[in-house]
DNA sequence: AAGACATTTCGATAGCTGTCGAAATATTTC
DNA sequence: GAAATATTTCGACAGCTATCGAAATGTCTT
């Protein structure tokens, strides 16, 4: 996939925003079916017309995928993009290896033998 | 580690931008020894005042620590901040298990098999 | 084709973000 | 303690972002 800067600025923009995050996770929880624009209104609590500006946000960002079904637009989380992004950082932003190397609970595996160059 | 939603965000937000994400880059290569704000204003080709803005943006987001040696003011990434952040990208917004399993340049590891719940 | 339903687009508005020169602050050296 | 060096803070400004009601658009049912 290899994500590229600017594709990976605009994925972490849509996603640093409360409503945006919170509407992703749902969307991730949710899986492949997706849920319609209004029950992710409802969940969340956000107006519709609010929520279609962030809907449109992520699809912007490729984070999410809008499909028709009835008169109803069903959005679904692209996690084929999301893992881009998170391999993305990790290439990029943790040095390689072991940076969250599964286990984002431990402790705090060490980070003292960094490539000192 | 344990990341939270408003962290995350704060975090995601600092890394959303073309000079933010490249500085943090930069840090992350250079290691714990870290680089004197000089010298990134230096190496990045930006304004002192205008870094100076996004080094305290990253800084209250988490992301990189700083010391003062002599007269120059050290900044260096904070690693265990990122891997909290890549946990937390990979625990609430993957789904779990297999998203980016190290192999971010995969063919699109099958994402058929989500949680259908 | 009319009425109901699902969602987006429009438009106005308040607030946040990025930029950068100039002035202020901190630290070392003479 | 004054001059030199390293960096931040201040202030002004242009542009982007989030919010949400009202109007428009697309789709189904009868």
């Amino acid at each position: 996939m290899e994500m590229n800067s600017p594709a990976a600025i605009g994925a972490l923009g849509a996603l640093a925003q409360e409503h945006r995050l919170a509407l992703f996770r749902l969307l991730v929880q949710t899986g492949e079916e997706g849920l319609p624009a209004g029950a992710i209104a409802e969940a969340l609590d956000i107006p519709n017309s609010s929520l279609s500006f962030h809907l449109a946000h992520l699809t912007r960002a490729g984070l999410i995928q809008q499909r028709r079904e009835g008169r109803s637009l069903i959005y679904s989380a692209d996690y084929v993009a999301m893992n881009a992004l998170v391999g993305f950082l990790m290439e990029n932003c943790c040095g390689g290896e072991d940076c969250a190397s599964t286990d984002a609970s431990g402790t705090s595996t060490d980070q003292s033998e960094r490539k000192s160059a």
